[in-house]
DNA sequence: GCCGTTTTCGGCCCGACTGTTTTCAGTCG
């Protein structure tokens, strides 16, 4: 069992606590368990002492130890057979938690969505104690969003309803200022709700015309400080706005911004130093003096912390980090000289090279590489070495153009299913820059995938190596691989590993980049764009290049021309 | 269940909103 495994089996445990009516910090301390087992490095099956980890004691040692030697959990198997397991489905519905979920089962014998379905069609739910007609009616919606919708969206899918909503706040008069929160603001790479903090001084105003926003399906809540509402959409979003008075605005951000594990530990160190902090800022507990801070990084130095930005507040070690002055100092969209990977209607892009070029101008970049698809991948219109000799030439000349920019020549490789490269060497030497990519049989075993990958990496024309775990979020696993042995392979050679931009792919990982990072394994964040308007992508993997706790120097394409061409080049 | 220059017991982050209640429990983030 691995750490990732123990840590849901933890879960799992907390969960049915909860529905049982056990004490809720019993179970919160099974999730504050699992949290420390998932984010440890080491296995802790290898550990020698399980409890050195925080939040881990004598009671969930057992459990782990259990897991570790036997695959199975006793007190698991004891609260399964007290507590079906089909109502931890009921805990993704909105609206329903462990309390309301131990009524329905004592009550009615509701186990399962469907039983819950089925009471509500037969207004059975309404005569429960504390539930009523209303409740009986929401609920219904919720189950319906509940069962339509994945229940964490990829930022793919959101990104451009965010887009549109701050469209909108930006139209509003009364509202003074504004700003992503939430998950979203940390570049999750999926998302529950979006948050959104909202300054004014007028807020019934605000409310009202964010509740009559187009495209709201319906108001879950409208208050002076909250308003929250479905879209209608494929899938249902929950959007929710919080309202404040401007001088509010710093302290709410952060609150709404969270993480909540990030906001635990905070507050544990606000409370040791006679602090007591909310949404409105801090109040002293001797005086009871109320601190509303002007500003985020006023409130981290109230803790007598560096500012830490959202990207990194997800409660794992940056507190600690930022204590001993170790934060990194993380790369920005302004560090991003150029982009190494992008397609054009050489291929299956949708605009010219020349096109790409001045929009990639324009954004202040000072090269691009061309890169787009190579001779086997037929579907994508993938170049000959003729084809791809022409575009050369055609490079060539626009480069003529300008003094301040540069187009690089490029291919985005396969490498195909025996491990052989899709072009032979002479056609890769002549080329600025090659990414290796594995666009077909990916269902290979791990063995012969890696060696796929690390054969690529060891030719020494190839630089980058694409989407190296070709995971598409919440679609498509990652594809079985010895990630350790191609970082490996990256590390000895100097070989690039792309972060690839896209929001559906944003690979690799966070967790990923900080270990290339530790191993000194370059990386290079493409966007993968196959339009000029796709050339923002960038802002997804920049963002999920901070949670890897990424700095300009750790990235390829952060360099100025010449010393990318160099590193480029280092081998011939 | 975990944890301790408040402590080995008694806390555990904090506040808004809803709906069902007549003063508050449950849920959410």
């Amino acid at each position: 069992m691995n750490n990732r495994d123990i840590a849901a089996v933890l879960r799992r445990i907390a969960d049915l606590l909860d529905i049982e009516g056990d004490n809720p910090f019993r179970a919160n301390a099974y999730r504050r368990a699992a949290q420390a087992i998932e984010t440890c490095r080491q296995p802790v099956a290898e550990l020698a002492d399980v409890t050195a980890l925080p939040g881990v004691g004598k009671g969930v040692a057992a459990v782990v130890d259990e897991l570790v030697a036997t695959g199975r959990s006793t007190l698991l198997e004891e609260l399964e057979a007290k507590i079906p397991a089909g109502l931890l489905a009921l805990l993704r519905v909105p609206g329903l938690g462990p309390k309301k979920i131990g009524v329905l089962y004592r009550e009615l014998g509701i186990t399962s969505l469907a039983d819950l379905e089925k009471a509500l069609n037969e207004q059975r739910v309404r005569a429960l104690p504390g539930f009523g007609a209303k409740t009986e009616q929401n609920l219904r919606q919720a189950l319906r969003a509940a069962t339509q919708r994945p229940e964490r969206l990829p930022l793919a899918y959101v990104l451009p309803v965010a887009e549109a909503i701050e469209q909108h706040l930006a139209s509003l008069e009364a509202v003074a200022r504004f700003s992503r929160a939430g998950s979203l603001r940390r570049w999750k790479e999926t998302v529950k709700d979006l948050d959104f903090v909202v300054a004014t001084a007028l807020p019934e105003e605000v409310a009202d015309a964010l509740a009559a926003m187009p495209g709201v399906a319906r108001v879950i809540a409208k208050g002076p400080t909250k308003v929250s509402v479905e879209l209608d959409l494929t899938w249902p979003v929950t959007v929710d706005f919080r309202l404040v008075p401007p001088e509010a605005f710093a302290s709410a951000l952060h609150h709404f911004t969270g993480s909540a594990e990030h906001h635990v530990r905070l507050r544990q160190r606000a409370k040791a130093k006679g602090l007591s902090l909310s949404e409105y800022g801090a109040e002293e507990a001797a005086s009871g003096r109320r601190i509303a801070f002007a500003s985020e990084e006023a409130l981290y130095a109230a803790l007598d912390l560096p500012y830490i930005p959202p990207e990194l507040r997800e409660g794992e070690d940056e507190i600690e980090a930022a204590e001993a002055g170790r934060l990194p100092r993380l790369i920005a969209e302004a560090d991003v000289r150029g982009d190494l990977h992008l397609h054009t209607t050489w291929s299956d892009g949708g605009n010219t090279i020349e096109e790409m070029a001045e929009a990639a101008r324009l954004r202040g970049y000072a090269y691009i590489a061309v890169t787009d698809h190579s001779q086997s991948l037929k579907i994508a219109g993938g170049l000959s070495p003729k084809e791809l000799a022409a575009q050369r030439e055609a490079i060539a000349d626009l480069n003529k153009r300008w003094d301040d920019f540069a187009v690089l020549t490029g291919v985005e490789m396969d490498i195909l299913p025996d491990g052989r490269l899709d072009y032979p060497d002479d056609v890769l030497k002549e080329l600025d820059v090659v990414i290796g990519s594995i666009h077909q049989r990916f269902r290979q075993d791990a063995d012969t995938l890696t060696k796929r990958i690390i054969g690529a990496i060891e030719n020494t024309h190839v630089d980058i190596i694409a989407h190296p775990t070709g995971r598409l979020i919440a679609r498509r696993d990652p594809y079985p691989l010895n990630l350790d042995a191609v970082f490996e392979a990256a590390r000895e050679t100097g070989t690039a590993l792309e972060l690839n931009s896209n929001p559906n792919r944003l690979d690799l990982k966070p967790e990923h980049l900080r270990r290339a990072k530790a191993l000194g394994v370059p990386i290079a964040i493409g966007s993968d764009a196959h339009s000029v308007a796709e050339l923002d992508n960038i802002r997804a993997g920049v963002g999920t290049a901070r949670r890897g706790w990424l700095e300009k120097t750790d990235v390829l394409n952060t360099r100025p021309l010449d010393a990318l061409l160099a590193y480029l080049r280092r081998n011939g």
